[in-house]
DNA sequence: TCCATGGTTGGACTATACGTCCAGATTGGA
DNA sequence: TCCAATCTGGACGTATAGTCCAACCATGGA
């Protein structure tokens, strides 16, 4: 089960109880790789799940990208592989007696089995028809803002400096979610938007048009 | 744990057995009645979960609108206890020997317990930020029905001969729900609930009364 | 620098939907 | 039968949803 480099690195030593701990807790469905920061390469893996070894690129070129939830410690993040599989992921950064960065530790835990008897439970006995939850999104306004919000970070740029096309994306997204079935939405919308209400009504009619013309 | 008639009634001695299997099969969380379909009452019940006693109307009298799924089965459907538990239901009509209806069935599992199960199985090393859903239901007008629907149920009389108090109540949940924030919903409401549009805003006026006397 | 162009804006304006009100019709008892 | 409570259709005023347009930037090319 258990693969490490083979001239022992003393970080591994160090650090391989915890990786092997946590590998045996979590059973057949989560792997513990263990990454080396200075030259990006795998030191360990505990339960590999993707064919991975020591000396492999560990390809966490991404991980300065996620912002630090403080401590070190990122995620959960998600992860898909390949197969499909979608891993819920967490990485720690495990720092030297100088407090220097000197290895990152990460686990990926597979989401799949625990999502198909989630669905095995929710579905048992369920009513075909409806569904529980409440009826309506109560502060549907907050939601609005998150759509805009992680919109706006994908694209890496304020609001208020969008493009048009950015603009009638978010726009598609939100008539798609239905909010405009809902009262007050539009001059709600435009204030997340940024945009006057006119040029709200002006996008939205564009985007019927680009609908009628497909 | 079972409940029936004092006088043995001969279709109490020939359901009884499966009835008391079903109720044991599945745990404290299902409760199987027995009714009698002429004169509407309650026949026996196992494993109570409603303080219903034999005798009891049976308040089923909405069963004939149901469309029966073949069989003489209906179901499962979404029953709502007072204290909010989410039951599944299903009702089966028992015929004597010259195929007259004679006896209904009704299995009604509480859902809460697996549901919650499943949300915990769900909610597990999940990333915590993105939601999948659709920010709104798409199709509200039939969740409306649908509620009405299940409140009629319950009360074991069709829509239109609802008393004031029933209107009321249904109205405060769909009020609840946040159904009049969307746009189009009160003559929508209005009609599902048989009343005109007038007498609906009465009655949403009354409740709101009743929340600022309180 | 000036202009042309495409997009945005505030505001005016119409069409719907919302919510209130009331006189007359209905209903369910005493 | 009558009364009281309730419901009803329609009229009405207000708020919100959409449309339209002239004026107003911003950008880029001449």
């Amino acid at each position: 089960m258990e693969t490490t480099a083979d001239g022992a690195d003393p970080r591994v030593r160090a650090w391989a109880p915890v990786c092997q701990a946590i590998a045996l807790l979590l059973g057949p469905y989560a792997e513990v790789v263990l990454h080396d920061v200075a030259s990006d390469r795998v030191l360990g893996v505990w339960n590999p799940m993707s064919r991975r070894e020591p000396g492999d690129p560990s390809l966490l070129g991404e991980l300065d990208r996620l912002e630090p939830s403080a401590h070190d410690v990122y995620g959960p993040y998600q992860k898909l592989l390949s197969d499909g599989r979608r891993l819920s992921s967490v990485s720690a950064v495990l720092r030297d007696a100088e407090g220097r960065p000197s290895a990152v530790l990460c686990v990926n835990l597979d989401r799949t089995p625990l999502e198909q008897a989630a669905a095995v439970l929710a579905g048992f006995a369920a009513p075909s028809q409806p569904r529980p939850e409440a009826l309506f999104e109560q502060d549907w306004t907050e939601r609005v803002h998150q759509v805009v919000g992680s919109f706006v970070r994908e694209r890496g740029r304020p609001v208020d400096r969008l493009g048009r096309e950015d603009r009638l994306a978010v726009l598609s997204e939100l008539d798609q979610a239905g909010v405009f079935a809902v009262r007050r939405a539009a001059p709600v919308v435009a204030g997340a938007l940024k945009v006057s209400r006119s040029t709200l009504y002006a996008l939205l009619a564009e985007l019927k048009a680009q609908r009628n013309d497909s």
